[in-house]
DNA sequence: CAGTCATGTAAAGCACGCTTTACATGTCGA
DNA sequence: TCGACATGTAAAGCGTGCTTTACATGACTG
């Protein structure tokens, strides 16, 4: 599923390490999801949302419209 | 993490079984998601947000508000 | 009463989400 | 040039998200 994380941590200017202390993941983690590895976990999905102040549904575009 | 689908399910008159095939996965799942065992991935997330016509947040409480 | 539908439990199996540890590279300032 | 910081890759390990199969119970209906 497609994010905007990368882009997102880059106009708050943080680093990846900050951004996982952020999250309360590792930075593995969030190498993992910027490089859409993987999907975050929904619980993940809410942190994000909370960290950036944005809704789930602005954060990652699910494939199928 | 606190959702409300066996609610909305209800409201909406779907059995168990005519949920799951809404949402394409099997009716295990579905009686996993209502009873809380476990959180659905975040792809499934967005079928259960395009299923009921709702955003995710309003279909799912995390726990740290 | 027999059959169907809705809901529920149980257990095995596979792939994914996340962690930990380690190492490599490029860039920048002292 | 040395050190610190930012980004990246790799691999092993664990729990969870979801599947498949099977069986049990209660309610309703012919």
């Amino acid at each position: 599923m497609r994010n905007h994380l990368k882009q997102l941590r880059g106009e708050q200017g943080w680093s990846q390490a900050e951004l996982a202390k952020r999250l309360d993941v590792t930075r593995q983690t969030v190498i993992a999801l910027e490089k859409g590895k993987y999907d975050p976990s929904l619980p993940l999905a809410f942190r994000i949302s909370r960290v950036f102040g944005l809704p789930i549904e602005k954060l990652f575009d699910p494939e199928n419209p």
